[in-house]
DNA sequence: CTATAAACCTGCTGGC
DNA sequence: TGCCAGCAGGTTTATA
């Protein structure tokens, strides 16, 4: 589901609703969605920790409890983090979970919800997870942050000190496609496949040119039109290709406004040209073969 | 070191 | 209608 964008609204979103809150509970059916220590464990330790902060790291979520410890939450594929109110009910299959919340959801169960905060407040703060590849990592700050997740990120792709300059240098040196250069989180942070393939559709780039044959004059157009993309769909709330929902269960904008992606046969919104699919480092890249030439 | 593949999971889609 | 291969927003780990 979530790349920068979607990772921006849902932080957005947290920070209206759950800071100040207490964690009072958790509960969870998968214990691998925890890292490192037992649910049972983090439940003791994570009682009554009052959530101070909610950021977002590229891809990642972090959520600054007191006592100097945090929790870091990447939803990964599939996963949603909602807020509102829940009932747990055991059945033949085993506990479910209710949700009240109406709109997209196609009926009040989500049977997907695997892991939940229960707040001061009497909401909860739900992760969501389909195909249960997201994970929820508990510490201190100084921990959390020697994570290799998080010591390896590169500069965010909207981050002020990630000027031109900088971006060159970084991308010159890669011998990688310049799409699987952009999606490495280690290089650049928060860019995954849609806006990807949408960012290098715009500056007429084929996905699978090296990355340091690139002049200078395409990396800074590269850098201005991904912040341009990537605000476009923040503004929107993201991309919901699939199932992204915010933490209100409501669909992102940007899907109406997607550019390449997803769009193979389609014509080009520039030539009319049917949009081409290749595969690029096991992922789906979509292109216009007559706009973005290697 | 690099490049590719597999692994982690479930549900949906399309072809036969 | 039914089955099954292939595919999906991401990242880490294994293999060559």
């Amino acid at each position: 589901m979530p790349e920068l964008p979607e990772v921006q609204t849902i932080v957005d979103d947290l920070r209206r609703k759950v800071v100040h809150r207490k964690i009072i509970d958790l509960w969870t059916d998968w214990p691998k969605s925890i890292k490192g220590i037992t649910p049972a464990i983090l439940k003791k330790r994570i009682r009554d920790s009052k959530i101070l902060d909610v950021k977002r790291l590229g891809k990642n979520i972090l959520i600054t409890l007191d006592r100097d410890r945090a929790l870091l939450i990447h939803q990964k594929m599939t996963g949603h983090l909602m807020v509102g109110r829940w009932f747990l009910k055991k059945t033949r299959a085993g506990w479910l979970v209710t949700n009240p919340i109406r709109g997209p959801f196609k009926d009040r169960v989500n049977q997907y919800v695997h892991v939940i905060f229960s707040l001061d407040n009497g909401k909860m703060l739900a992760l969501s997870d389909m195909r249960k590849f997201a994970r929820v990592d508990f510490g201190e700050s100084k921990y959390i942050f020697s994570l290799p997740a998080i010591r390896k990120l590169g500069l965010d792709a909207l981050d002020g000190h990630l000027t031109p300059a900088i971006f060159e240098k970084i991308i010159r040196t890669r011998r990688k496609s310049i799409k699987q250069t952009l999606m490495d989180p280690t290089v650049v942070a928060g860019i995954g496949n849609i806006y990807a393939d949408d960012i290098l559709w715009s500056i007429k780039v084929h996905p699978a040119r090296p990355a340091y044959t690139l002049d200078r004059s395409e990396i800074k157009k590269l850098l201005i039109s991904a912040r341009k993309i990537l605000k476009k769909a923040i503004r929107l709330r993201g991309t919901s290709v699939g199932d992204y929902r915010d933490t209100s269960g409501r669909p992102g904008g940007y899907g109406r406004e997607l550019l390449v992606y997803r769009r193979t046969g389609e014509p080009c919104r520039r030539c009319r040209t049917p949009i081409q699919r290749m595969v690029l480092g096991q992922r789906p890249a979509h292109f216009c073969p007559r706009c973005q030439k290697l």
